[in-house]
DNA sequence: CCTTTATAGTTTCATATGAAACTATTTGCA
DNA sequence: TGCAAATAGTTTCATATGAAACTATAAAGG
C-alpha cells in the first residue's frame, strides 16, 4: 500500500494567494469596468501615467509589470478613446511620449478613490498589527 | 490647480497581491507544465481528486474555486489522457463519478513534491514569526 | 560610412477564458 | 401523475492573452 500524500489545496500558499488575488481584483474591476468602460490593464496604464506624467510605452510596461503586447493594446484603446495623448519622442522616432489627457485625468480622479476605498475595505478586516506584518511580508516575498 | 492624488501602484495592495500571485504561479507552472504536459487547472483538479478520492465535477469545481466550464474542459483533457477515470453515478445519470487512474496517481505523486518544494522555497524567505502571521492574515482575508 | 545588432512598438496566430445557451436528467409540487 | 423549475455537465461564441514574427528606427563596431 503506497503513501500518496495528497496536497491540501486549501492550505497551499500559492493556491490561496491566487484565489485571494482573483477575488479582490474581480471585486474592484466590477466597480469601474462597466461604469467607465475601462479594463484592468487600461486602468493600470492610466495609474502609472498619472503618477509619472510622461512615460514611453516601455517604461509603462516596466512600471506595471505588464508585457509590452498588453501595454500596446491598452494604449491603443486609451488613445482611441482620447484618454491618453500619444506623441513621438523628439530625438527618437521609435519611442512614444505618453500622458493623460484632460478627460483621462477626469477618469483617473474618479477611479482612484474607488480603488483606494476597496483597499481600505480589505485592510479593515485586519488590525493594525496585522496590517504592518502584511506590509513587511509582502516586501519580503515580492522580488525586488 | 487641482489635486490629482495619483495611486502609487507599487504600494497598492490588490496590485501587489496580483503581481506576487502571478509570479509564483508561473514559477510553479513552468516546473510541471511541459514536463508532464499538465495545465494549472488540470493540476488543481488532480490535486482535489487525490485528496478526496471520488468527486463529481460540481464538487471538483467547488473545491478548486474554478467555474464549471473550466472544470469540464480540464476533465476532458484528463480523461482523454487516461489520468482520470470518469464513470456515471449509479442513482443520478447527470452526475459523473471521478477518480484518478493509476497513471494519474503516478503523475500526482511526482508533481505534489515539486509543488511542496516551491512552497517551502517561498516560505523560506520568511522567518517563523512572519510565516505564522501570514497564515493568520490569509485566513482573515480569504472569505469563508 | 555602412553593416550588424539592439531597441520600441505593433501585428499575427494559436490558445485560454467566461458568459450564456444548450442537453439531459432529476426534483418539487399542484 | 405530469409539468415547471432546478441541477449536472457540455458546447458555443466572443474576448483576452502571450509568444513569436514583423516594421521601423537607432546605436555600435569594423
Amino acid at each position: 500500500m503506497s503513501e500518496h500524500a495528497p496536497l491540501e489545496l486549501e492550505r497551499f500558499l500559492p493556491y490561496r494567494l491566487s484565489i485571494l488575488s482573483n477575488t479582490i481584483s474581480q471585486a474592484i474591476a466590477r466597480e469601474y469596468q462597466q461604469r467607465f468602460d475601462l479594463s484592468v490593464t487600461e486602468w493600470r496604464v492610466m495609474a502609472v501615467l498619472a503618477r509619472f506624467d510622461t512615460l514611453s510605452a516601455r517604461e509603462v510596461a516596466e512600471r506595471t509589470a505588464m508585457d509590452k503586447v498588453a501595454v500596446s493594446r491598452a494604449l491603443a484603446g486609451l488613445v482611441a478613446s482620447g484618454r491618453v495623448i500619444r506623441r513621438m519622442h523628439a530625438g527618437d522616432k521609435r519611442r512614444s511620449v505618453l500622458r493623460l489627457s484632460a478627460s483621462g485625468w477626469k477618469i483617473h480622479d474618479a477611479v482612484a478613490p474607488l480603488a483606494r476605498a476597496q483597499e481600505r475595505k480589505l485592510l479593515a478586516r485586519l488590525n493594525v498589527e496585522e496590517q504592518s506584518w502584511l506590509e513587511q511580508i509582502l516586501d519580503k516575498l515580492t522580488p525586488a
